[in-house]
This record gives structure tokens, C-alpha cells and sequence, in this order.
DNA sequence: TTTAGCACTCATTAAGAGAGAGTGCTAACA
DNA sequence: TGTTAGCACTCTCTCTTAATGAGTGCTAAA
């Protein structure tokens, strides 16, 4: 499709432009890589680049700088996979697999480790509760009309709330309820806690207890929202992509809209291994200046969650690429090993 | 101290300078402020203030600013007191005053409503847990290794946290030990939490549960950590002070900085009523070009944390503080009517 | 097919000229 | 004595102009 010579040089203006976020010109590459030729001729291989839409021109004096396809093309075929040095990897799993870490707070030092290694903004979707499976709730009567509800799902995930309730109950029918729920939703996936299970709750319990399993019931699905972290906005600002600030705030706009990040995130969340989403590809206006790199997490084997890094398209795809399949990697195991 | 017409003057200054981010001149206020004196009364007014240090001149032929000790006369006696309109209060009471809304809901509620309010960066701690005492500390065998521990605590905040242990446990075992240490840890406030307490706790159990208590409290202590939240970053990069990249990269770095947020709010902490830190009086440096005005909330009498809008000392001071106030308000009486 | 040479384009930078805003000072005025 | 008008002065900001330089595309020769 492209011959070796075309490859080359396209690589050579990536990895360039990666590197000093100038335009690169004929001249530069025929000095900096050993390519034998002289600059005219890279200049005829730009040019056929150019027209089939690899590289674009700021201005007509100035040189190369890839266009999204082109990116894709490097990420695709051209870039030369570089692994983590050891001592990051030796970082990661140091401060990552520590056993007694909460699956939040390893997320969130996921996030953290993922922001500094790549020095851009890092994303972490929590564990979806969509299809976790219930193993244990519990209720405990704290006062007469204070109740509160203990949920365990199945891959490490624990919820909590405290309800107050309108009527008075005594701890003992409390208890009841706790324990008849339990048998009720052990084993269901939150995805099915859908309008007719719940009714199906509801109409087996007598007058007493049905106010309060509605309450309960309720307070479920309420904690069924997704939580989404993003770490490391400051580090984006010093990429020269962003020196204009209009496009920053845009950007920190989007970054504070979970339902964006979700969907952006959530369509990772399919495929398995690292995605690359790149420029325009990515649906969503404010973010078109911008690449995406995410890869799934799991425990024991099936997917829970996502997490990625977001920088300018002018990324060392390489370099996130790794960073966020060893984060990915790191965190599963972490997740799975509490688990089994 | 100031005889009537510099405070007016000030006052003018001040007021013009938030509201158009321009140095003003005399003319300016001669002209938009009716003081019945001509543009080269006020430049003498002025000349006075300056020589005080309330005001500065960023060049010899541009008009005054105030200085951080111009706003802080502002701020103690100048400014008009400006109530937040009724629709916005309505606003965020609506969204505030659900008793059905856990605490954590709550005050990320509150951190959106106020960085909506007032246009920038809304800062929240949530309850140190510090002050808090134990109300109920209860662990549940899910597997014979693998131990829920769920606390609560006296102002409505509620811990979970699942345990692994070496040894296996029986059902009996644990609850035997939960309700022991219930004894306990009753009444007792979380500070009160030290070594010897610990210890004390720790021998007094015997061989076999010993592992399983340290394990407990060790995991009690860790669950301390404040935690806090800055939202609505974005807003405040169109405000003109941070058209200078450098400038908002510096600040967003600090603000991802937990310990320094922190101690910023903790300061406030002390204090009751709204309290306003203007410029340099901030001793951490990367925000001395930016004042925080803060308020702490409380439950039921007891201050239990802390929320407040950091922006350029150029802020609507009016304005910040009364919703500053008016969302710790809310928060507070939401938090305390779930808690009596 | 490759390369050297060359004319051409266009961003970027520096210097210079006005324009405009605002001041401080002086002197007149109430 | 406090206030005001007038005026010279300073300094930023903007616009223009010119020079520089990087990089290209084209042509013709190797």
C-alpha cells in the first residue's frame, strides 16, 4: 500500500512532530534520519503523502504536520512499540499491588500514576455496577427510624447508606427484612433490578415492610451511577497545543461533564486491549484536538470498568499506548487477586 | 480613618476595577460615579490612596488597581452587602434541602451549585472525621477470610471497607469480636483514636482475635483522610488575570495538590462566619494572585467541615461571600435535619 | 529516478510612527 | 484652603513597513 520509503519517511515527520511540535520540513528529516537521499526527493514523497491525505500544510512555507489519518496510519502500522523503563514498571506495581488498597483508592492511584507517567490527563471509570451481582445486603437498625443498608456486590464492591424512615421500626423486623431481601437479590445482577423485579420485591413483603423495602429498593438504583474520575488536567496546559486558553477552558469544560467522558470511555469499553481513538474520530466537538488511548479492566476475567489517558493528537502514541496497557494490566491483576 | 470621599473614591475604583478587569481612571469615575468633583479631585484623591498603599499603578500612564490591601479595606468596610437573588436561592435549596441525599451527594451538590453561583472554583472538605465519634462498628463474615467492616459515625458519616484476612474466621468468631468492639469504640471520638487507646484496645482481646482487631483499627486509621473537592475549574481560565498559560498551569497544580487545599480551608476552619483570604495573605505562593473567601458548615452546633470559592483577587467579594454563605447555610441545615 | 538550483510564498520579527489614555504639576479660582 | 482647568509628559498599544528565513514546487540536468 505504501512503499518502504513512504513509510519511512511518514515516520520520521511523526516521531518529529511528536517530539518538538513544529511543522517538519524536507530538510530536517534528510539530516536527521540517515535516510540516503536528499531533501528533493523526501519533498516529491511529501508531496504524495500529502495527497493521500497522511500529512496536511499550516501554510504553504512551512512544513508537514500529520493529519488525523495519518496519525492513524502511524498508530496502525508505523510505530515502533517502546515499553515502560523498569523502574516506572517497578513504580506501578509497588504503589498498585498492596492488597489491602480499596478498590476506589487503587483507582484512584491508578489515575494518579497514569497522569504522571504519561504527563496528560488520565481517566478511570469505576467499575460499572450495571452488571455486578449482588452477594450480601444487610440491614441494621441504628435507631427506630434510622436504618442502614449494606450492599456487597460481586467484584469487591461495597455500598453504603444510611435511610431515615418515616415509620418506627424495631430492630428484629428490621432484621427480618434484611434477611428475606438477602435470599430475594443474592445471586441477581444489578441489570436486572429492573421495574418488574422490583414490584415483584415489593408486593411479597407485607404492609410493614413495604415502605421500607421501597426506600431500600430506591436507594439501589440510586447508587447505580457511574463514577468517573479525571486526574492531571494542570499537566495538558503546558503542551503547546493549549497555549491559546480558549481551547484549554473548552476542553477542562468537557473534562468536567461525566456523561461526555462516560460515553467517550464506554464505547472502549467493548473491544478488549488498548483502543485508540485519535482526532475527529472522537464524536464529541470540544475534544476533536484531541486523542484518546483507554484500555478495559477486569476482574477474574470480565470487564468492569475502563480506564485511558487524553492528550493533544500530537501524542507519543507509543509511549501512552504502553503506559496505559501497564496501568490496565496492573490494576486487573490487583482487582482480580483481592477477589479470587 | 478615611474621610468620606476617599471611601467613595475606593469604593468606585474597586467596583469599576471587578467589574471591567481595567485600570481606571480618574476621568472614568468622574463620569460614571456622581461625586460632584471634577477628574483632577479625584487624581489628588487618588494620588492620597496610592501614597496609603490601598492603591497601585501598573504603569505611569495607565489608571489604578487596587492593592491586596485596598480589597482588604473593601472587604471590611467598603463593599455593599448583595444578596443572592431569589430565584438562585430558590435554586439552591431546591437542589440542597433533599433529605434523601447522602452526605457525599450533598456536598458534591453543593461544590456545583456554588462554582455555578459564583463563575469559579468551588472548594469543599468534607467532614474530618477527626472530631467525630464512633456510633456503631460492626464486622460481618462474607467468607470465612474475607471480613465487612462498617462504621458509623456520630454526624451521619458512614465507612465500609472489606478486610482479608490470613487466618479464617468463623461467623461466630467475628461477630463475637464486632460486638466487643462495639463496646469499645462506643462514644469514643475518631482523635481519640492514638496508639495507647490501641493498644490497650488490642490486649484486651485474646490470641485469635487479636490479628483480626489490629487488622480492623489499622484500617479504621487509614480511612482518616480528609478528603476534598475543587469543581469548576474550567470557569475560571476565561477570566482574563489567566490569559497568561503559565499562570493558570501553576494554579491548576496547586489545586490538584490535596495538603495544600487543606490547609488553606483548614485555616478557615477555626473561624465561624465567612471568612475572606485576600492575595498575599495566602502563604502558599502560586496562589497569592487569587483569594479564597470560605465558611464552615456545621451539624447541629458542631463545625464539621468547610466549602469556599477561590478566584482572582479581582472577585465580586459581594457576591462570593454571600453565596458562600449561603450554601454552607444550606448545608448545614440539610445535615443537621438528617442528623437529629 | 534522483538531485541541484532557483524563484516564490508566507509567517515571524523588529523597528518606527502615531494615537490615546492617564497622570502630575502649576496656576487660577471660589 | 480646597477645587478645577490646562498642559506637558509618559508610556502602552496598535498599525505599518521592511527584512529575514524557512520551506516549498518546479525545471532541467545527471
Amino acid at each position: 500500500m505504501l512503499d518502504e520509503r513512504k513509510r519511512l519517511v511518514l515516520r520520521a515527520i511523526v516521531d518529529s512532530y511528536i517530539e518538538t511540535a513544529e511543522p517538519v520540513g524536507s530538510r530536517t528529516i534528510a539530516r536527521r534520519h540517515d535516510l540516503g537521499v536528499s531533501p528533493a526527493t523526501i519533498r516529491n514523497e511529501m508531496a504524495d503523502l500529502e495527497e493521500i491525505g497522511y500529512l496536511e500544510q499550516p501554510h504553504v512555507s512551512a512544513g508537514r504536520i500529520p493529519s488525523d489519518k495519518g496519525y492513524r496510519f502511524y498508530v496502525d502500522a508505523l510505530m515502533e512499540p517502546r515499553p515502560i523503563p523498569d523502574e516506572d514498571v517497578e513504580k506501578v506495581e509497588r504503589q498498585l499491588l498492596d492488597p489491602q488498597l480499596t478498590p476506589e483508592r487503587a483507582l484512584q492511584a491508578a489515575a494518579k500514576l497514569l497522569s504522571l507517567l504519561t504527563e496528560s490527563v488520565s481517566l478511570v471509570v469505576a467499575p460499572s455496577t450495571d452488571q455486578l451481582v449482588f452477594k450480601h445486603v444487610q440491614l441494621v437498625c441504628l435507631e427506630p427510624s434510622s436504618i442502614l443498608v449494606t450492599l456487597v456486590l460481586h467484584p469487591m464492591i461495597v455500598k453504603t447508606r444510611l435511610i431515615r424512615t418515616q415509620k418506627e421500626y424495631s430492630p428484629e423486623a428490621v432484621g427480618e427484612i434484611s434477611d428475606a431481601l438477602n435470599r430475594k437479590l443474592k445471586g441477581i445482577t444489578y441489570r436486572q433490578l429492573g421495574a418488574t423485579v422490583l414490584n415483584e420485591i415489593i408486593s411479597e413483603f407485607g404492609e410493614i415492610g413495604r415502605a421500607l423495602v421501597e426506600l431500600v429498593l430506591q436507594s439501589l438504583v440510586e447508587e447505580k451511577e457511574e463514577q468517573i474520575y479525571a486526574t492531571g488536567a494542570s499537566s495538558i496546559l503546558s503542551q503547546p497545543e493549549f497555549r491559546d486558553v480558549q481551547r484549554a477552558a473548552a476542553l477542562f469544560e468537557a473534562l468536567e461533564k461525566k456523561d461526555v467522558l462516560l460515553s467517550v470511555l464506554g464505547s472502549a469499553a467493548k473491544s478488549s486491549g488498548v483502543k485508540v481513538i485519535i482526532g475527529q474520530e472522537n464524536t464529541y466537538a470540544p475534544m476533536q484536538a484531541c486523542s484518546i488511548v483507554t484500555c478495559t479492566y477486569y476482574v477474574g476475567g470480565d470487564v468492569v470498568g475502563a480506564l485511558g489517558v487524553l492528550g493533544p493528537t500530537r501524542m507519543d502514541y507509543a509511549k501512552m499506548v504502553a503506559a496505559v496497557d501497564l496501568v490496565a494490566q496492573t490494576v486487573s491483576m490487583l482487582l482480580s487477586r483481592q477477589h479470587r
